[in-house]
DNA sequence: CTAATAACTTTCAATATGCAAGTGCCGATA
DNA sequence: TATCGGCACTTGCATATTGAAAGTTATTAG
């Protein structure tokens, strides 16, 4: 409390968007990346592990995986629930906000089936 | 015709994705960072030129948007219309398979619209 | 002659990514 | 008891991408 470090927030007068107040914008802002989506489209298909998150074909990087997962967390798309104490491990579960991600990764699914004749949907999406 | 480059293409029994033969995977590793689907809405905003590309809100950096521009054009989801000549200049116009996304960014924006009161819409996306 | 404008390109420091290897904790096996 | 293997990460480091700023080229306006 001594220094003022966090203490001066103006009272949240100003809504402070990273880049812009577009929705697309701020959307990108959490999920433009190659791998977040991908995440997400697992935890889709039910994947809740670790070890099933990173055996997609996709190959995701173990550093990058763990990172994702926790912006992820941070941003409220998903949250961590153990299965097991010592050690502790953590299963993944999407919010409601991260499953209204829905439509965008079945647009996404439709465009590049339609633009990109041989890839293949194994589930419904 | 002399040299072989080009010509042997095993009848292409390979369609070699780059990551998967996923369509979500294929579509974000042409669109998957935080600038590529900006510059889309733009064009779907009917922006064409540099100048108004670059004056958006989110402040792209010059070198980014003509590499994404260039981008976009090899991958066929925007061509280059001179629109005068010495020095050439070009306008961007989006083909067929980049007004495809328009989908893709209204799921996007609408998800934002929801999810971070506040941002708000200048046009129909 | 000088300045301005448009559409880029170049340079370079900062940040992000990707691969491999390592860590901590357990339970099963020899 | 010692070792092995599995799981969920973390760390180190080389390479790739990004971003800010300045530079380039051509032409027109003053």
């Amino acid at each position: 409390m001594t220094n003022g470090q966090m203490t001066e927030k103006k009272a949240d007068s100003e809504p402070k968007f990273e880049r812009s107040c577009c929705p697309i914008t701020n959307t990108l802002d959490i999920l433009g990346d190659k791998w977040t989506l991908l995440v997400i489209r697992d935890l889709v298909l039910g994947k809740k592990r670790y070890r099933e998150l990173i055996s997609s074909p996709e190959k995701i990087a173990s550093n990058i995986l763990a990172n994702r997962l926790k912006r992820l967390e941070v941003c409220g798309l998903v949250t961590r629930q153990a299965y097991q104490q010592n050690p502790s491990r953590y299963e993944y579960v999407l919010t409601r906000k991260g499953e209204d991600l829905r439509p965008v990764l079945e647009a996404m699914s439709r465009w590049g089936q339609e633009h990109y004749p041989g890839t293949m949907i194994f589930s419904k999406l």
